[in-house]
DNA sequence: ACCTGAACACCGTTCAAGT
DNA sequence: ACCTGAACACCGTTCAAGT
């Protein structure tokens, strides 16, 4: 999948290039930032841009994969020093203060979560899948969700946050709070 | 606010064709339709769309307001019948459904029900406000909870909901239960 | 093998000219 | 008082020409 052979030198640098752009103007232009200003910022061409990455969604991965990835690293971290329930709830905390800071990061999770991107979505989808399973079997989490459901109601939170005039990360727990209370009674 | 005067006959006509096809384009296009296509479909020139209605958020707002305050309506026939948590439950359930069958109405009452639009956004928040603090008032709804984040929470997880692959009212009434357990609790 | 940027398509928005 | 549609701006995407 992944390039077999090494890219040309000039190649590699413009792909650095363009991460490293397209990580600061969607961080303040947000996940719809114009494609072409990401280009011309990184002084290539638009074609070039499209070359390495094919879909807005494709750069949107390559630019948040190592933070996605240490995301679900956390899952077994946490896993490893809480029981089921309370594992759960705190890397669900992560994860939505994660799409509140990152502000690309969200619009990512929304459709890997879905229509099942293989890069990030695998990843996350299988951590949540653990922790989740993990807390129905000891009893504290209703046995009649899906991991999946459970991604998409936190990411549903985050939207509700995102609503309100300033991001707010207590706001955000306080609703995640209310989602697990629900959560839990079975 | 309203037209003090009457509108000249062909500008009420114009109007009328605009919002027909507003609503059937809004219905099977989604909310972020073409502005353009409208404008043309109703045969009329672009010019004319932007004079009856100055942003998309207004066209959303007039093409759905008999449908907005019909379940605003519904918020004093439900507390009529009703226990307040019961009712409370009941509209919301009412209001998600509207949402996730009316592709235009999700995104009105988003934007509308953070940033006060006046047209659409006073009647639903007030009839929220009316159910909110009912069932508050009979401890049957956590006091630290307001009208607004409840609202909130609903539209997240409609789009929860609607980041499945297809439509699923089920889905969204059992998301809308784990809500409402996860608010009952104090 | 990779890059460039002109070219095209599409959509939103404005405004001069018309009735 | 209202309508029209050309004109402009902006953005995404492709592709012929270049190295």
């Amino acid at each position: 999948m992944a390039q077999v052979r090494p890219l040309r030198a000039d190649a590699r640098r413009n792909r650095e290039r363009l991460l490293r752009v397209a990580a600061e103007v969607f961080a303040d232009r947000g996940a719809g930032a114009a494609l072409d200003d990401i280009a011309r910022r990184a002084e290539v061409g638009v074609g070039t841009l499209y070359r390495h990455f094919p879909t807005r969604q494709a750069l949107l991965e390559a630019v948040y994969l190592e933070r996605v990835e240490a995301v679900a690293a956390r899952a077994d971290v946490i896993a490893a020093a809480r029981p089921p329930g309370a594992a759960l709830r705190a890397w669900l905390d992560e994860l939505a203060v994660g799409m509140l800071q990152a502000r690309g990061l969200k619009a990512l999770l929304g459709t890997a979560v879905t229509s099942g991107s293989p890069a990030c979505g695998d990843c996350v989808r299988g951590a949540a899948a653990r922790l989740v399973r993990a807390a129905q079997e000891a009893g504290e989490l209703r046995p009649d969700v899906a991991p999946i459901e459970v991604l998409r109601l936190v990411h549903g939170v985050v939207t509700a946050c995102e609503s309100a005039d300033e991001v707010d990360e207590t706001a955000a727990r306080r609703y995640l709070s209310l989602l697990m209370e629900g959560l839990a009674r079975p």
